[in-house]
DNA sequence: ATAGGGTTAG
């Protein structure tokens, strides 16, 4: 069975063009046709015209007398419904598939209704559902089609495939894309770009190929988006080819272009590359073209070769856009120059020019965190809509200044929203929960959130946090109970995890199973840092325990784990009272000395929690 | 989808 194909209006008139030709020059009538045929002539029914077709539907009802109305107009050979009849029966077929549970019923009663379900029904059922985003209901229809026997045409497998992509059935999708007897440009040119917001680079990659041995080029604006997938994930030679394919294909390579394989090469850790594609780009570098090398050197501490390039930025005249601010705030924020930070973001902000974003504000709100100073004698955000991670920075913000109602109230906003919540957003969920004194909510969302987001990989931290948290509470052996039900069930967990529950133990008074878990942990294949050697010996010197002490202050020198001068000093402190053990360190305890400055050590000691 | 930018724990 063949259908015709109307994707955009321009095929449309040809394909039209085509049928009357074709009526005109090659339809020859049977004689005792002849006189119905001339009988028609002499009283041709007037044509349709979109505006009839408009007004009638809209005063139509009940649903079912509309959608066979629609129907039949879609059964006359030439023509074809515009935008708004379509969008004016999404909502007719939705109350319809209400009324009647299913599409197969809505089918039945057009049956019994002495409508002849032809492809061309189902077809523009299919459309229907489809620009209305029904796409449970598209589907159904879909299967119809062959329960029917009617061979789907690209035109509808095109429509299946986007439809499939969009109720997030890649696999499916794809069955049907490569089900297409003979696919078109609108095949390709509706499965790149759901790939690519995917990032799923081998079927980009699969897939553009395909297009151009069938013999089809992407648009320009494909091209880029192609190529921005690529660059993105820092393939940068397999971008080198898509920019091959726009030459070949006489889209010009614009300095867009340029800026893309600049970043790829920083993403793709080739920071010289970069520099070097750079300096020899065929074109005026622009101000996205510098944002991506102040972006890339800092990435790689390339911190001279970063402000060189803002000086440029600056020599040029160019006026910094949000993004170059953003990406000033992340620099000196990253280069623990706080004060400057905030004044890029305060100072930006003044002319009212630029106007802050999400991103602005998670970078600031970090900012402020990292800087343990909160007061920027602002308000934030209240007129940017939250997005994820602004959200995220807004939740962790909030916990830090103690603020754990607001942040509460963030996370019930962002549910609200239905943004994809990720592990982020619920690990400062349970600390708001903590910090608020709900640590019995907390566990049980703790449990929930695990049993209930599988979809969602939670890391280490958001399992770290619920076990710090319970330490901190003081409920030792709900902690430890926890990280071991973590350590069964296989979780992610990291050092700090780890060097957490040591925590644990040590303020439990467990000193032995600490010294146990140290060991255990490397079993493990995770390695003890100078913090968890330091919580470890903080509580062996606590409970005065030379001898384990000794042990682990050996493992922790072998190892090359170098301590802070605070956990140092502790040792020096209590072990020369054992001056006999003192000795096989001496030569260790000499270098020591000199890092151990004994009158900051002194105070630092005091506010030392471990 | 629309060049370049953002969030977490001990």
């Amino acid at each position: 069975m063949l259908w015709r194909s109307n994707w955009v209006k321009q095929r449309r008139k040809l394909i039209n063009t085509l049928c009357f030709s074709s009526l005109h020059t090659h339809f020859s009538p049977k004689p005792n046709q002849i006189n119905e045929l001339s009988q028609q002539r002499a009283s041709p029914k007037p044509p349709l015209t979109h505006e009839d077709v408009y007004s009638r539907l809209q005063e139509s009802t009940p649903d079912l007398k509309t959608l066979t109305f629609s129907l039949s107009c879609a059964k006359q050979n030439n023509y074809f419904h515009d935008d708004r009849a379509f969008n004016h029966m999404v909502n007719v077929v939705v109350r319809l598939t209400h009324q009647h549970k299913s599409i197969d019923r809505v089918i039945e009663v057009l049956i019994v209704n002495g409508c002849v379900i032809k492809p061309r029904v189902l077809l523009l059922l299919l459309e229907i559902l489809w620009r209305g985003h029904v796409y449970d209901k598209a589907i159904e229809v879909y299967k119809g089609m062959s329960r029917f026997g009617y061979v789907p045409n690209t035109r509808a497998m095109n429509m299946m495939m986007d439809v499939l992509f969009k109720a997030n059935l890649v696999d499916r999708a794809l069955e049907v894309f490569e089900g297409i007897g003979v696919r078109n440009f609108f095949s390709f040119d509706i499965a790149l770009p759901h790939l690519c917001s995917g990032k799923d680079l081998v079927r980009v990659k699969v897939v553009l190929k395909m297009m151009i041995r069938e013999g089809f080029y992407p648009n320009g604006e494909r091209f880029g988006q192609v190529l921005g997938v690529f660059c993105g994930r820092g393939c940068v030679a397999e971008g080198f080819q898509v920019v091959g394919l726009m030459i070949s294909s006489g889209v010009s390579v614009s300095v867009n272009v340029w800026s893309m394989l600049v970043s790829g090469f920083f993403r793709s850790g080739e920071p010289r590359k970069a520099v070097d594609l750079f300096n020899k780009m065929g074109c005026e570098p622009n101000l996205v073209t510098y944002t991506s090398l102040i972006k890339g050197f800092m990435d790689y501490g390339m911190v001279d070769e970063a402000f060189s390039a803002v000086r440029i930025v600056q020599s040029k005249g160019l006026a910094p856009d949000i993004v170059l601010v953003n990406v000033m705030i992340h620099t000196f924020t990253r280069l623990g120059r706080f004060q400057e930070a905030r004044n890029v973001f305060l100072n930006s902000l003044k002319k009212g020019e630029l106007v802050a974003d999400q991103y602005t504000f998670a970078t600031i709100l970090s900012s402020l965190c990292v800087s343990r100073d909160f007061d920027l004698g602002i308000t934030i955000g209240t007129e940017t809509e939250l997005d994820l991670v602004m959200g995220n920075s807004l939740i962790n913000y909030l916990c830090k200044v103690g603020n754990t109602l607001a942040a509460l109230k963030v996370f019930r906003d962002m549910s609200n929203k239905d943004l994809a919540l990720d592990c982020y957003t619920y690990t400062g969920f349970l600390t708001a929960l903590c910090q608020g004194e709900a640590p019995r909510d907390a566990l049980n969302m703790y449990y929930e959130i695990i049993k209930r987001k599988k979809n969602i990989s939670l890391d280490a931290h958001f399992h770290t946090v619920m076990i710090d948290s319970l330490v901190e509470l003081g409920e030792y052996s709900t902690a430890i109970r926890l990280f071991n039900r973590c350590i069964l069930e296989k979780h992610e967990l990291d050092v700090v995890s780890y060097t957490v529950a040591v925590k644990g133990l040590v303020r439990g008074r467990r000193i032995e199973e600490a010294c146990s878990l140290l060991s255990k942990m490397k079993e493990d294949g995770v390695m003890p840092n100078r913090r968890t050697y330091r919580t470890i010996i903080s509580g062996l010197c606590e409970e005065k325990d030379k001898d384990r002490l000794k042990k682990v202050v050996w493992e922790c020198i072998e190892e090359g784990v170098e301590l802070d001068p605070n956990t140092k000093f502790k040792v020096l402190c209590f072990l020369s009272r054992y001056p006999k053990d003192c000795y096989e360190f001496r030569s260790v305890f000499e270098k020591w000395k000199e890092d151990v400055d004994v009158s900051n050590s002194y105070n630092e000691l005091s506010i030392s929690t471990g």
